[in-house]
DNA sequence: AGGGATGTTAGAGA
DNA sequence: GTCTCTAACATCCC
């Protein structure tokens, strides 16, 4: 479930896994996953300097190296435990022993293999914004931020060039927190609207992070759907009002919110 | 069997 | 050029 928030724990267990060690093989289970021709062993008997998060990517530093990585939708860096039912992409063997798997059903995932300098423009070169956290974003911001666009509130949440970290997920959970109809239109919101926004944003991402860092082997196991309040949640009722949640398409994607609370102005 | 799934991007059309 | 939307990617699960 890789949006901001699972993305900032993936990137933070890796730093945990591997900060201080020496990647001694990085093993190319499924070549598919690299988003530019590299060469691996470019990698091999590099010091792990740390690890840290740009928007859904996190860059594995090692040094005048670095292995950037992004999950799309069902990638997820996880310890080799030994077994074997997992769909295994990438595997990094570390001095001390550990092992650590960039495992992913779909084979979405891609990584890359840059220098250490390259690392920002290449991530300029792919369009992203400000990242929504943990930057502390007022409205006025937000307004700013979304200025003459028309789209709806929750389809414009999900445009990385305009802030980044939010997926088809937050989007709906931060327009719920907000009480706003994920209908309306972006350019229509009000400064207190946006500000709502905002602290949507800030209270989903922090709220999901509290909840995953406090039970890790949920996370891993479960997706961390324990904290939604609307997302997956149509015909069950709202924890504001109770009205039942709704489902609905926007721009081919799945919107979640309650017709009640969040009713249109 | 069929539909839907957390993300991104190329390409088409307005 | 800008904005918007769809299809495609590959695989699994309900």
């Amino acid at each position: 479930v890789p949006e901001l928030p699972e993305v900032e724990i993936f990137t933070r267990n890796l730093a945990r896994w591997a900060g201080g060690q020496t990647l001694s093989r990085l093993e190319v289970v499924d070549p598919r996953i690299w988003g530019a021709p590299c060469r691996p062993e470019e990698l091999e008997g590099r010091e792990v300097i740390g690890a840290y998060r740009r928007a859904k990517y996190t860059v594995l530093d090692l040094g005048s190296w670095a292995l950037v990585l992004h999950y799309r939708m069902t990638g997820k860096p996880v310890l080799d435990d030994g077994d074997v039912r997992r769909k295994v992409r990438l595997r990094l063997w570390f001095s001390e022993g550990t092992r650590v798997l960039f495992d992913d059903a779909r084979c979405l995932g891609q990584a890359w293999i840059l220098q250490c300098a390259n690392v920002d423009s290449f991530l300029d070169a792919r369009g992203l914004g400000p990242d929504a956290w943990p930057g502390r974003r007022d409205g006025a911001w937000w307004a700013a931020r979304f200025n003459g666009v028309r789209a709806p509130i929750k389809a414009a949440l999900l445009d990385q060039k305009r802030v980044a970290g939010v997926g088809n997920i937050g989007a709906s959970e931060a327009c719920y927190r907000a009480a706003l109809d994920p209908r309306r239109p972006a350019s229509s919101l009000t400064l207190a609207e946006w500000t709502a926004v905002a602290e949507g944003v800030l209270g989903w991402v922090d709220d999901t992070l509290a909840h995953e860092l406090g039970d890790e082997i949920h996370f891993v196991t479960a997706g961390g759907e324990g904290c939604f309040r609307v997302y997956g949640r149509a015909g069950e009722p709202c924890p504001r009002c109770a009205r039942v949640v709704e489902r609905f398409v926007q721009r081919g994607r799945s919107t979640f919110w309650c017709p009640r609370c969040q009713g249109s102005r």
